[in-house]
Formats: structure tokens, sequence, C-alpha cells
RNA sequence: GGACCCGUAGCUCAGCUGGAUAGAGCACUUGGCUUCGAACCAAGGGGUCGGGGGUUCGAAUCCCUCCGGGUCUACCA
């Protein structure tokens, strides 16, 4: 029996075809097809009900057509039942179920299924994208991570994806920065934590600023130096990115980020006057108040409030850049989408950028492209106030990993004392990393996150640990009976499953294709978060309802086999989150 | 003032372009390890989906309005 991938996709398809068969217009009816209630099916359609009522059909009339209609693979597939008011439930047959779960043999098969959702599509994405010279902090660490999963999600289903990091390099800190540098900078203290360092001399210069009127003006001098060229001052600042860049690295390496491109502010420099000029003589940007800015007369608030793309003293601003980061995303990397990962009280300004980039785009004949800002809701504290305005310093994310490691290695030791301690800090550091980067991905990335401790190192419900932990209990499965989980002849004579639990897990692991197309299209890890947690609690009942291990050989090799692509898919699903999984904890 | 986001069980959250009796976890009650890992499983109680109107075969979901919380609103990013 041929079972495609996406089993979804199959039967939509199948629906459109049998409606074309049974003479309804093709055009108009979208068979609404989604993951049905288990005890309703695998699947369920909705769409006759709507296409019935526009034409003053009896819906339950309608169904029984199209049902009638399908082609004879997909009788094979699955059963199709009318229930209600014309809902159509189809169920997989256990043959069905078993081809596809037999077919899913490797992630390269999993990749090839899924590459059909995006492929050919060049996506530019746009995360973590600090500011030199501040550290990372919790704040920082939810574009991060989501931003890790975006690209990871859409590089496996096919799509081309370009990492870029948009550095905050160049601007108004630099005359700070520079001349704290020269006047106030400790060595020592530089070369063993530069940012700190750094940190300490642009808090101390503000502070001098502040203090005294001439020291203002040596930090503008120090900045106008930077932009007209001065050799010591860009040199200096040179030395502040490099630094700068070296801290960020570790942290990347800590959460294994990696990004194509680094293409900062200070790139676009030189691209700047093109984009004024263009905007200009589009017609769309106008002076106001001695700025040029760009105004949106058809929509409700940006008719008033301006798109301020360079400032009254001539300088540029982040809408200067990231208009000429549109261009080059366009241009030089040809992208046929761009998302930007930023926290959500940025909105204002990317619906502005959209909508001047559209119309720039427009009047001079470019393609423009899909544009995704990819927003975020805000890290507050436990007080639910934005945890940048607790008194004191921000938690750094550097702290943050080490103390999450820390505990989870308390943890590990209380469950797992007898492994040695050196496999018990690798755990830990997989449990603690994991379960910080889960428990920012699991939730819809829309609303704010309330940070806490116990939160995040809290290890039960849809959290890290539940998931590596079932992955640990299906490897011990295999190790325990001698087999390898890649090994095709351990689970070679599988029959269909049979069993409530059996079949219970075989539909949802049949249901991975659906997760991966609403994460994707949505841009939205939490909803894979939520699959692959289900996955793990099926498997769970699934574990406690059915001994594995038993004499029947068909039956020994038919729950092998259910546990093997539980492993191949909970496993391939925890990396693309970016999550490491583990043999034992 | 205006725009956007949010409001679902005591707490933390799911709920996919409107679908069937609104679901999980924590907490609480009860049961399950001499048998493949109990960081687990099974069962139970707990809801006027912020309030009120409207749209229709059907609304947590869409529209209007009000209440409550948050964010943004001319030269920081």
């Amino acid at each position: 029996m041929h079972v495609s991938f996406d089993l979804a996709a199959a039967l939509d398809t199948a629906l459109r075809t049998a409606a074309g068969t049974a003479g309804m217009d093709v055009t108009a009816f979208n068979p609404e097809l989604r993951t049905a209630d288990p005890r309703h099916g695998d699947f369920q359609a909705n769409g006759v009900l709507s296409y019935a009522k526009a034409r003053k059909l009896n819906p339950r009339a309608v169904a029984e057509q199209l049902v009638a209609a399908l082609p004879a693979s997909t009788q094979e597939l699955c059963t199709a039942a009318i229930a209600g008011p014309g809902f159509i439930n189809f169920t997989l047959t256990p043959a069905a179920l078993l081809a596809w779960v037999q077919a899913q043999n490797s992630v390269e098969h999993l990749k090839a299924g899924a590459a059909s959702l995006h492929h050919g599509q060049r996506y530019v994405v746009d995360f973590s994208s600090p500011n030199t010279a501040k550290q990372l902090h919790v704040g920082h660490v939810r574009g991060m991570v989501i931003g890790e999963a975006i690209c990871r999600l859409l590089a496996f289903c096919g799509a081309e994806v370009i990492r870029d990091n948009h550095i905050g390099d160049w601007g108004t800190q630099f005359g700070k920065l520079i001349w704290g540098y020269k006047h106030l900078l400790d060595a020592s203290a530089l070369a063993s934590d530069p940012l700190e360092e750094l940190e300490r001399l642009y808090k101390a210069a503000d502070a001098a600023t502040k203090a005294d009127p001439a020291t203002l003006d040596a930090v503008r001098a120090e900045l106008v130096k930077l932009q007209a060229g001065d050799p010591e001052n860009l040199a200096l600042w040179h030395t502040i990115i490099a630094l700068s860049a070296g801290a960020f690295t570790e942290i990347y390496r800590l959460l294994d980020i990696h990004f194509d491109h680094q293409l900062g502010e200070s790139f676009y420099n030189d691209k700047l006057p093109q984009v004024y000029a263009e905007l200009a003589s589009a017609g769309l940007a106008e002076e106001s108040q001695g700025a040029l800015v760009v105004f949106h007369p058809e929509h409700p608030r940006f008719k008033t409030q301006p798109f301020i793309i360079r400032k009254s003293d001539g300088a540029a601003n982040y809408a200067s850049t990231d208009l000429a980061t549109m261009l080059y995303r366009t241009e030089h990397f040809r992208a046929d989408a761009i998302a930007v990962l930023t926290d959500a009280r940025q909105a204002d300004h990317f619906e502005q950028l959209a909508l001047t980039t559209q119309k720039w785009f427009a009047k001079t004949g470019r393609q423009f492209p899909r544009f995704t800002h990819v927003s975020f809701g805000s890290i507050l504290g436990e007080d639910g106030k934005a945890i940048k305005t607790r008194s004191g310093d921000p938690i750094k994310l550097k702290a943050l990993l080490a103390e999450a490691a820390d505990r989870a290695f308390i943890l590990v030791t209380e469950k797992a004392p007898d492994l040695p301690e050196a496999e018990r800090r690798d755990i830990a550091s997989a449990v603690g990393l994991g379960a910080i980067r889960y428990a920012d991905l699991a939730q819809n990335r829309s609303s704010d996150y309330v940070f806490s401790w116990d939160k995040i190192l809290s290890f039960e419900g849809n959290t890290a640990p539940y998931l590596l932990y079932a992955v640990t209990r299906v490897r011990s499965i295999f190790r325990k009976a001698g087999l390898d989980p890649t090994d095709p002849t351990a689970t070679a004579g599988a029959t269909a499953p049979e069993t409530p639990a059996e079949l219970a897990l075989a539909r949802k692991l049949a249901t991975f294709p659906v997760s991966l197309q609403l994460t994707t299209t949505q841009l939205r890890p939490h909803f894979l978060c939520t699959y692959l947690y289900e996955l793990a609690g099926e498997f769970s009942s699934f574990y406690a309802a059915e001994k594995v291990i038993v004499d029947d050989p068909a039956i020994r090799a038919r729950r092998l086999l259910l546990c093997a692509r539980v492993l191949l898919i909970l496993e391939t699903g925890l990396h693309l989150l970016g999550l490491r999984t583990l043999a034992r904890m």
C-alpha cells in the first residue's frame, strides 16, 4: 500500500478530486480538512457544510455523494463516515497506519516528506540582533531560541534559510564607549571579562556626561570623529565590536545557535543615501519638522504618526538602516520571504517598515518578499512588570544558563546517583539548557512571559525533562533487548497495531506532518511542542499498558516498530527545537 | 485621545483558515512498581471561555460595545 508522508494533504487532494467526480464546483469547494478528536476519527472534513449551505443543498446528501466518489486508493487508506449535520470523519485503517509507520524509517525520509511544505522558498531570518557592548540577558533568550528553532524547522521543511544576526553595532552609544575607553579603562578587567568592562565604561561615561557638561561635549566629539572616519576612533570601534562579538559567540556556542551572516547596522552605512533618494523621488518621503518622514494616508494611525527615516540633524536611525536592509535582502539575497524576530513592542515600527517598503518596491518595480514580524511577548518579573524595570541589573544570560545546569545537576544526582559525575554534568547541561529553551518555545510567542526559576526549572507537565525522559525510556527498551532502533531486522515481521494503546500511538505518529505544517506556516514553535508533548504522553500510556519485549515475535516486532518511530520523531522534533537528547538521564 | 496585544479551572497554559460534550500540567482526592526506567501511568472533583449585544445550521474563535491588564504613539532600538 502506498501512503504519503502528509496524510492530511493526501486526503485534501482526494476530496477535491472526488468533488470533481461528483459534479461539484471544485473551485468553490474547500474540504476544510483537519485533525479530529480521536472520538470521531483521525481527520475530519467540514467543508461540505458551508458548501451545501451556500447552495441550499442538503449537507448530508452532498457528503454522501462526496464519500461515494472517493478514489479507491483513499478507501484503502481509511474508512469515511458521515456524522452530525454533514461532517466527514476519516479513520485510518490499521494496515494504513502500519504502512505509514514502516515507511518513515529515517530522518532523511521524514525530511524528504516534509520538503514539499516550503520547497524552493528562500527565507532570510533575522534574529538575536543584540546591541554591541551590552551583555546578553534574560530578555534576549526568547528571540534567540525561537529564531534558531524557526530556522531549523524551515530548513527541514525544504526552505533555503539565510540566518542573519543584525547586530546593533552603530549609533550614539559609541561616543560614550569610546570616551570611556580612552579615559576610564581598566585593562585587566577588560582582559578577564570584556563585556562586563565595556558595560561599566558605558555606564561610567553616561554618568560623567550627566555630571559635567564639558564631558558631554567631549563624548559628542568622539562620536563625530568616529562618523567622520577618524582612524583612532575607527580602530577603537573595531576593537569594541570584536570584543563584543567574542562574548556573544561564547553564548551562541553554548546554546548551539548559528548564523550565516552578521550584517550589523554599520554594514548599511553606505547604502542609506540610495534609500533617501529613492523614497523621495517615489514621492513617499517628505520633510516634516526638519526630518525626512513617510506618512501612510490610508492607515488609521500612520496617517498622522510618521515613519522617520532620517532625523532632523541629518543622521540615520533604525528606520533608515532597516529600509536599506530590506533592499539588500531582496536584491542581494533574493529572498522570497523575510522574517524578523523582535519583541512585540516594535510592532508599529515593523508595520510601518513593511508598508513603506511595499510602496517603495511597487514604485520601483521590485518584487516585495513576504514579510513577517515574528514578534513575541516581553519577559516579565514575577511581579508582572517588565523585568528590565526591576531595581538592580537584569539577570545575565550567562548566569542564567549556569544556574539552570547547576539546579539540574542536583536533580540528576537525586534521580541517578549511580552515574559517574561527568555524565551527570553532561545530562544536567542538556536538561537545564533544554528546560530554559523549551519553556520559551512551548508557550505561544505572542503572550508575555513571566520569568520564574520555579517555572523554568519545573520538570513536570509540558516540559523538556518530560520529553527527554520519554526518549531515554524508549532507548532503554532497545538497550535492554540488545537491539538497535535503526536496525530494520529488529522490527521485521511487524503486524498492524491492534490494541487501543498501539492504535492511539500510531495515530499520533501519523499526524507529525500536520504539526510541521502549522509550525512553519505560522512560525510558532509551540505547535510542535504541543505535538511532541502529546506524542510523549501517548508513548507513556502505551508503555504502561503494553509490554514491548514479549515472546510472540509478531507482537514484539510491531511494538518495537512503534517504539523506534516514537524515538525517531521525538528526537527529530526536539533537535529541530534545538534540544539535545539523551540516552540516559 | 488613538492603534495593537492579552483576559479560558484555584495557579500556569493549549484550543489550528468558526465545528461535534472547551482540553492539558500543577495543586487536591484515590489507585498502580519482586515483571522492558515511577522524572511515569490510571481514575475523580474543579468552567456562565472578563460582562453584554449581534452575525448563523453552529461562536472561546468573527463584528459592535463596555470592564480590566499591558505595550506603543516624532527623531533610542
